[in-house]
DNA sequence: AATTATTTGTGTAAAAAATACGCAAAACTA
DNA sequence: TAGTTTTGCGTATTTTTTACACAAATAATT
């Protein structure tokens, strides 16, 4: 499989072709606020600016596999799933010439970066306190944000922001950070209990005040999540 | 803006490229039955195959853009919205080369296509009894039609679908050919009128039994569906 | 003109889900 | 031991969803 011709200019094509990149938008939670990993930029153009993880498309590989490989390269990352969103186009949304992006984001425990974070110009940020992005990347975050709240009615993705174990008040601080609205306690134990994704799992440490009940994610009830909420059962 | 140099074998780059294609996969409906619209390819590969419409992205259109003049070069049809729903990137998707695909869906009112068919070789198929499709079409079918059963809970899609003025039944009988599934008429009707996004706009002239009555999409509640059905209030 | 077949229109009662809300218990601090 | 914070738990009310049956309007048939 063989589609152009190779000369001592490059690689040459009939006719003229985009390049193509992924972008990866990486979230993390501390506990209060919904975070977002950036990096900045050594280079132009935006040299100096934050942008999302991300980087040019071989020829061996996915979409999917182009952003977990520029992902682990530039943060160490290795996130269990990825959600692909959006593929951003713009004619000119790259100075260096015709770059066409699909976009990817993925939930990460804050601790697994800070471990292994050999870029040194990575840094975690919260959602409401961005400094400014590279390229079309606000844009980028502003459909990753829709995307993930879409997600997490359907995808038992909030989980992969926690530790194993878990408390009622810690998941609905996340679920809350997410959905950027508040709900009540009693009702969102009382939901999430029903809809069987934890189960219980013994108590915390506490520190300060009366210690919560730690739960754990069930994965077998990934798909009954799924049924449960994908709507009304009629129309 | 260039980053390409131009040689006497054609467009040449540092590295290989993937070429970029969109695909459409658009939807249609008989009163009856969703179908789908399907091109017969006249070269290879893939020859005498069906397929999607879609083609090649020029440098100076967006993937948006690219949909659409495809799909009106081949078709002659012009949606008034196409949803992206996808990228399509294995290796060896296309036995031509490193082509990597860009994938809307979109509806269309099938009197629309039977008019301006300059394409003689699309034809509407049922969507349950298709001929064998070209590349990775199938499974982009399959997507597709997941995307297009999440979207018709939030946006206003569906109506596309129908006439101006339409029955109730008829509403039902389209969101039953895309959901799968049957709904009760009384209550199919109740929550329709509740969410506020049709008005009553007459009778219909009937054949052979009692005439329903008419309506007619109400633009101004488009967000308000969406709205609507973004979830519960509280988690 | 009356009968039949088909399809539509409408309302109400029961069940299930969502919401609002209050008080007691466990840890830490002073 | 009293005060503060944060969690655990249960019930009454409201809203939404579901199940369900009979009457009315047309066209075709006799």
């Amino acid at each position: 499989m063989q589609d152009y011709i190779k000369t001592d200019k490059g690689y040459a094509y009939e006719y003229p072709r985009a390049a193509v990149t992924t972008d990866s938008v990486i979230f993390g939670f501390d506990g209060q606020e919904l975070l977002v990993l950036l990096i900045k930029r050594g280079g132009e153009p935006y040299k100096g600016c934050w942008a999302f993880p991300g980087g040019f498309l071989n020829m061996d590989e996915t979409v999917e596999e182009c952003a977990f490989r520029e992902l682990k390269e530039e943060t160490g990352l290795e996130p269990d799933q990825m959600e692909q969103f959006g593929v951003f186009s713009a004619v000119d949304r790259d100075p260096r010439g015709r770059v066409l992006t699909v976009s990817f984001y993925a939930l990460i425990k804050k601790e697994q970066v800070s471990g292994g974070d050999d870029a040194a110009d990575a840094r975690w940020f919260p959602i409401n306190a961005l400094p400014p992005l590279a390229f079309d990347h606000s844009d980028m975050l502003r459909e990753a944000l829709a995307a993930l709240k879409r997600d997490i009615y359907h995808k038992p993705i909030g989980f992969m922001l926690l530790d194993e174990h878990f408390t009622m008040p810690q998941l609905q601080r996340l679920y809350e950070a997410i959905l950027g609205e508040q709900f009540d306690r009693r009702n969102f134990q009382k939901k999430m209990l029903a809809s069987g994704v934890v189960e219980e799992q013994g108590v915390e440490r506490a520190m300060g005040h009366r210690p919560g009940k730690l739960f754990s994610f069930v994965p077998e009830n990934y798909d009954q999540m799924k049924e449960h909420d994908s709507r009304a059962k009629e129309f």
